[in-house]
DNA sequence: ATAAGTACCTTGTATTATAAGATAGCGTAT
DNA sequence: ATACGCTATCTTATAATACAAGGTACTTAT
């Protein structure tokens, strides 16, 4: 296990999100941002990676509010790695709760 | 609330084991890392800015085992610091889990 | 002597979150 | 029409920092 898990949380949320429904990516900003403020420059180069590394599909839809969004859509692959980074942030979770309640003194 | 949290993970895990009792940087290393790998080239300059920022004191001791040990000493600006810093982790989590819970959908 | 373990510190690299801004479509009010 | 505000995407520059790797130096055991 590894400190490397800050940087998964966001990508956690994300693929939590997407297994559930495809979102555009101004959509997961406002939602995430509900609860762990984020900024756009934050989720559009991750959500390129993701594409990248086949976790999700994208495909464009038109919006009668402003231009057209661009949805992403969990692969199998991308599930696949969601639960691996889920079990993954559990423990590491257990370990931080651990040091903190001072089970390790 | 923040996504900064990431980085408060590894202060407030230190914070944590400074408020029981004293700790020399080496032995904060062993420590976290039975839980949480992390490496002396991270702890060594967060205690400088521990120290810098008044959170923290140090003072030497002789060991037997090698050369002198530098001791951190948690101050009662250090104990605020992480009282503050445990609040905000915990309401992190809990956003979190509430995305992952699916509860803002 | 030499190696291994302890203990401190610094440097260079890579990652990445963020702010800020560019681009552009749409609807509404002036 | 045009100016504004909102939606939506993307890029760039900056700052922070985790880590690997290496350097220094002490002690003990071989």
């Amino acid at each position: 296990m590894n400190i490397q898990f800050k940087k998964g949380v966001l990508e956690l949320c994300v693929l939590s999100l997407l297994d559930r429904k495809d979102f555009y990516g101004y959509e997961l900003v406002e939602k995430i941002s509900k609860f762990v403020n984020i900024s756009e420059g934050t989720i559009y180069p991750l959500l390129r990676r993701f594409r990248s590394e086949g976790y999700v599909t994208t495909y464009l839809e038109e919006s009668q509010e402003g231009p057209p969004r661009k949805y992403y859509s969990i692969t199998n692959q991308g599930k696949e790695a969601y639960e691996k980074l889920k079990l993954e942030w559990e423990s590491f979770i257990d370990g931080v709760n651990n040091i903190l309640r001072g089970e390790l003194i």
